[in-house]
DNA sequence: CGGTTGACCAAGT
DNA sequence: GACTTGGCCAACC
């Protein structure tokens, strides 16, 4: 199991309607590699399967998307989640935390 | 094997 | 708030 693997993983027990952190994920894999976190959700084979839109940065901002940060917002948006300016409102109502 | 790159983070200005 | 700096770790030349 490589390490991206692990990622998916971790990510795909994020409920619906929430929101997990890059760096909590690497925290959950037991790893300060938030960085390479964010490497393996570019990478994302698991497109359908792993909801990499529901990662975001820890300070609140959405990050980046493969597509576009804008599809990536709509679809948070879609999930119930309310986003203004590229930022979560009312962060910790949807953090999902390991 | 070293250097660069990134969907990052924390602390400083 | 916004922007900069230094640090971090895996993946890829």
């Amino acid at each position: 199991m490589n390490f991206n693997e692990k990622c998916y993983g971790v990510l795909s027990k994020v409920p619906k309607g929430k929101i997990t952190t890059y760096k909590l994920i690497a925290e959950a894999l037991n790893t300060k590699a938030y960085r390479a976190v964010g490497n393996a959700m570019n990478k994302n084979p698991y497109a359908p399967e792993v909801p990499c839109h529901r990662v975001v940065n820890t300070d609140g901002r959405v990050g980046g998307f493969a597509s576009s940060t804008e599809k990536k917002i709509i679809l948070l948006k879609k999930e119930g989640i309310s986003i203004k300016n590229s930022r979560i409102q009312d962060m910790k109502r949807y953090l999902y935390r390991p």
